[in-house]
DNA sequence: TGAATAGTGTCTATAAGACAATATCCC
DNA sequence: GGGATATTGTCTTATAGACACTATTCA
């Protein structure tokens, strides 16, 4: 009785016609499909992406992340690709698919599905992704929830302390590129690509504690850093600080595993 | 220096027409977009899959994930349970979006940009799915890696010994699957998808085994298990086994984190 | 010398793995 | 009773957190 209830209730939702359109590729109308880039940075103690505000509606004026269309034959990673350097200048990012947005009425103009990626940047580049003429513009984020809970987050463009308005779903999209990267944190050597080739530890830890939006306790990390065989101390030391300099690392590409 | 040179590399890759191409959304051809779906169920001590055979060109023959175009009014998971409902009378299953899929290639007729979720289904129905008239068939996987390296699995249909094949990138599809399960298992209560109402932890520990590949340690299992706040004991016992019977429990919905 | 952070050593609490002992069911 | 697995308890080991202490640089 169960069973054949849900049956029943599952067969009306599946028209005939939804099926048969779907069915036929070349019976039915195509959506568009785009990229969008979460790009995150660590800069003094606080997360930051860059933004674009659009000049045309849909959301005219509002702020968005960098984006464009796929071209027909066009891999998808290269359209993001493409859409960086176009706009930033920005190349040789560590870049990863992060989740595809496909909600029937997120552009108002017409179908349009989103292939969202994130990439790290370390702050030099970052900021010279932005420079002042340019159309990219510095935003911090605020996260408003904490582990990996999810959700969209807030962005303060520039110093700004009201909340900015962001396109389509794009808060969304920086929310799960925040919740992707802290899920990743604890197992894979990202933190690399949100330095300069060298640092101390304690520039490693508070890379990890700003994406974590937690403390971590000081010994543990500095152990399970030193443990873990992704770290090749440089022999170096800090300069021009006011207190005994740390020692330099770099982080170790890991062997095969 | 290094900067320029880098810069006039990818400028080159750029090229303008790719670019004002892809700017304007009604001034380029528009991919097909379809969902594929991986159906994960646990039988016996290994993982199984549910695929059909394809009747036509391309890869006329060979087996494929349940998939389908997505409608142009239709969000991504409705279409996926629409395919779902449609090929295999499943509903209400927990689905999960996977990964985006769009090499240029991937489909010899035209660009088909492919949306892939995982679902996970209990051995009943999962065995309910795939009657013999029906044209979803059972499927055996075998992961050739170890942890999450990842990369494209091997399936086995029916009794074969010989390794079946897969139409597009669909034994990647699979791998990506596993991959995010396997990612999942630890921190997340994904085997209540798995298993029946109520279970012993035995049996959970065999689910859990089965989908990492590789044996766990039982006394810190259960300790896990019971510290972790997820089971219920129901104060019942395993019937008609030939030893000492297990208590039964059964999953509990998360507390509010 | 004092301020500030780096780096080391030690102690404790917690979780995982190993293993032994006892309990309970069916045959 | 014998076979088989469940369940509990204890011991050992590895890891994380806490904290004290020494080291080194610049002002």
């Amino acid at each position: 009785m169960k069973r054949r209830k849900s049956e029943s209730r599952d067969a009306s939702v599946v028209s005939e016609k939804a099926f048969l359109d779907a069915y036929d590729p070349g019976a039915f109308e195509r959506p568009s499909v785009s990229v969008d880039v979460a790009l995150l940075s660590v800069v003094d103690g606080a997360l930051f992406t860059l933004l674009l505000q659009r000049p045309d509606h849909p959301f005219k004026g509002k702020w968005s992340l960098p984006g464009g269309f796929v071209a027909i034959d066009e891999p998808l990673e290269a359209a993001a690709r493409r859409v960086l350097a176009a706009k930033g200048r920005l190349t040789n990012l560590f870049l990863e698919q992060l989740y595809t947005f496909g909600d029937p009425h997120r552009d108002p103009r017409m179908r349009v599905i989103t292939v969202s990626f994130f990439a790290l940047v370390d702050r030099g580049r970052f900021e010279a992704a932005a420079p002042s003429r340019s159309a990219l513009t510095v935003a911090r984020i605020a996260v408003p929830w904490e582990g990996e809970t999810g959700g969209p987050v807030e962005v303060h463009v520039g110093e700004a302390r009201s909340v900015a308005e962001l396109a389509f779903d794009h808060a969304e999209i920086l929310g799960m590129a925040v919740k992707r990267i802290r899920g990743k944190l604890d197992y894979t050597p990202i933190g690399f690509q949100l330095l300069g080739d060298t640092f101390t530890l304690l520039d490693l830890q508070r890379v990890h504690e700003t994406v974590l939006g937690r403390p971590l306790n000081k010994d543990s990390f500095r152990r399970r850093m030193l443990a873990s065989g992704q770290l090749e101390a440089t022999g170096e030391m800090e300069r021009e600080v006011d207190h005994r300099p740390a020692e330099l690392y770099r982080f170790v590409k890991r062997s095969a595993v």
